[in-house]
DNA sequence: TCTGGGGTCCTAGGACCC
DNA sequence: TCTGGGGTCCTAGGACCC
């Protein structure tokens, strides 16, 4: 998991003008795993796991040692123990897990008021406005990564570049506890010689469908026609993928994005076949999902079902509602609708989901219950109000606000 | 080896309308 | 009658990311 000792390292493409390189990408290394281990120091230098034993599960995340054995996130538990036997295995705490990511984003938004969170453990800094007080970026990155190491003991990884995704690529490249700095003027010169699986959107399948072409390294993508690339890739992907090859990323560091779907999904211990426990656990998650719109004011439009079965093919049937809806009743009612239609004996079920998709906000009706207040007496706080006030007046149709 | 759970984005076909 | 072109919405599936 890299040096526990603040200083880092400092790996800098050349001793160049970093002035450029104003887009920082600060990922936390081996975040789980690390937050872990401050209170467990007997394991630091063993392979360690965090993730649920046994079951279906898959490794959350992996030390730095235990990635010498092979193992990676999302890999199945049971062929990662196989690989490492040894490995100490600890249960994850999402909330521990949480508490330490606020505080280092906090450290952030100390240096610069331009920050995008990408998930739990990393995020996008635009420090173009934060040089004349901090310093140049790579002085910027150092800072950073003292702050966090001093102030929580876990150590990061910067990329400095003059764009979101090779600023990206460089804190991956300088892991663990490093720095890099991409000038926008070395760009090129720094991606063409990289993997095209490096790129920002390319996965297994994408890997495979440029092998196809004789694409290996990401300047074989810059040297291809663009038509070409289109015809395999796709329009919208094959021109994403021709930009990034030439280090044109235009996506601007933003703050907030607004969520698009809020789901939840369970995978069985073992396969389920009894309807009629399949349907209860499909009401919980509708529930589930209902609280978390209300919380934040907002109801679905449509509402997707998900299943998997023993074989791990998966189905998604998907119904658009007359009404936008935050109840869970509501939403249960069409996802168990559509569930029935592929419900039938002989079944076997592996995992149940639904997402509330098309979100909209729910204006003009706040503060009818308290959002934080148990979620089953939200719920009846909800139907209490529209019994009394006839079914549409907390989440009236009017008040559907679409968003882009 | 036997595959989590939270999401986003893209594609493609068909319906429907002008 | 056997046939165009767009635009938009709905739906299903899949790739990808953390």
């Amino acid at each position: 998991m890299g040096r526990q000792d603040g200083s880092g390292r400092q790996v800098s493409a050349r001793d160049v003008d970093d002035r450029s390189a104003t887009v920082l990408h600060v990922d936390l290394d081996a975040f789980f795993v690390s937050v872990e281990l401050l209170s467990h120091p007997e394991f630091v230098n063993l392979p360690v796991i965090v993730g649920h034993r046994g079951g279906r599960s898959v490794v959350t995340a992996a030390n730095y040692i235990a990635r010498k054995y092979g193992v990676n996130s999302a890999m199945p538990m049971a062929l990662a123990l196989r690989q490492c036997p040894n490995a100490i295995v600890l249960e994850p705490h999402i909330g521990l897990y949480r508490d330490f990511s606020s505080r280092v984003m906090s450290i952030f938004d100390d240096v610069t008021p331009l920050v995008e969170r990408l998930g739990i453990d990393e995020a996008f800094l635009d420090v173009a406005g934060a040089t004349n007080l901090f310093g140049s970026p790579a002085v910027i990155g150092e800072l950073i990564r003292a702050r966090v190491f001093a102030e929580t003991g876990l150590v990061c990884s910067v990329g400095a570049a003059s764009t979101k995704f090779v600023a990206k690529l460089a804190s991956g490249l300088a892991k663990p506890n490093g720095l890099l700095v991409v000038p926008a003027e070395d760009t090129v010169e720094f991606l063409h010689p990289l993997p095209v699986a490096a790129l920002w959107g390319v996965g297994a399948a994408t890997e495979q469908a440029l092998s196809r072409l004789g694409l290996k390294l990401i300047g074989d993508i810059a040297h291809t026609p663009l038509t070409v690339l289109r015809k395999a890739l796709g329009e919208v992907s094959g021109q994403k993928l021709f930009d990034l090859s030439w280090g044109r990323d235009p996506r601007a560091v933003t703050l907030e994005r607004e969520e698009k779907s809020v789901g939840h999904e369970v995978t069985f211990e073992h396969d389920m076949t009894d309807i009629d426990r399949l349907r209860s656990e499909l009401l919980r998650q509708c529930d589930l999902v209902a609280v978390r719109l209300r919380r934040g004011d907002l109801v679905a439009r449509r509402v997707a079902l998900k299943l998997r079965y023993t074989d791990f093919s998966t189905v998604t049937r998907s119904r658009t509602l007359a009404e936008p809806s935050n109840v869970g009743r509501r939403i249960y009612e069409e996802a168990v609708a559509a569930f029935d239609l592929l419900a039938a004996s002989g079944i076997r079920v592996r995992l149940i989901g639904v997402r509330a998709e098309q979100l909209g906000t729910a204006s003009g009706s706040v503060g009818l219950w308290d959002p934080d207040e148990d979620w089953r007496g939200a719920e009846l706080a909800v139907d209490t109000v529209t019994e009394r006030f006839g079914a549409g007046t907390v989440r009236p149709a009017s008040h559907f606000t679409p968003r882009p």
